[in-house]
DNA sequence: TGAACACTTGAATAACTATTCAAGTGTTCA
DNA sequence: TGAACACTTGAATAGTTATTCAAGTGTTCA
């Protein structure tokens, strides 16, 4: 038996030793930091909840979002930088779509959780 | 025809309706960016994701995160706050586990993005 | 060509928050 | 009871970032 730390020390450590095989390197738990601080965002959360009902160019975008041209330019720009939303021109206007299908599969989760914990 | 903003208004502009009429109060994006936000730290992260091979305690929590016990300890308290943990002491222990399954969902769908994106 | 439009970018500010260290609470057991 | 253990909490600091306003691209069309 090794050193005592906790009630459950055996099962606890075999856990723990589990889950440091398990676990990922840092690297991979930054980038999936990074995926979920994007979505943590009103203005982008807005912006990504918009696209998923269809493709919008910025000014449509602006008007869901209730926000400035600027604001919303500068969160979709963070939005490209992570492969969330992929931006095509279309003459003067540019058109905004959701890239990734596990991102509209987290946020419709993430709405599933908010109706499960609505009082 | 309503005035032009862009080349394809009228799709947009139905676009934009419908995304008005299904968008979630602010409240509610609130509350959604919250969880993501509350993800979107890597101590955290590291956290849930030991806590997804089983129960444990502080102790063994900042070995698997390779965190301090304040450190740890803090971010417990975030995750309880925001019901993504929960806490049952055990005698002189406090036993951690996930409190529910949508997070588990939404980390395992953050994982699988990842292996996807991977180069 | 150049004026008007659609969008992007840069810089500055203000607000938030993860970490650390020190001190505190709650539990057990000799 | 009190000493040791397991964990929590408070306060301070340092780093990050969303927003705003002003100035900048890129595209179209008269």
């Amino acid at each position: 038996m090794p050193n005592m730390y906790c009630e459950r020390e055996k099962e606890h450590l075999l856990t723990a030793q589990r889950a440091k095989e398990r676990i990922l390197s840092h690297t991979d738990v930054q980038k999936m930091c990074k995926i979920f601080h994007v979505l943590a965002d009103p203005t982008r959360m807005k912006i990504v909840l918009g696209l998923m009902n269809g493709e919008m160019c910025v000014y449509h975008l602006t008007d869901v979002c209730d926000g400035t041209e600027s604001g919303v330019s500068h969160q979709l720009r963070v939005l490209r930088d992570n492969g969330i939303v992929l931006a095509r021109r279309l003459g003067k206007n540019v058109e905004y779509s959701i890239a990734d299908n596990h991102v509209r599969e987290m946020v419709s989760l993430a709405v599933a959780h908010l109706a499960c914990v609505e009082d």
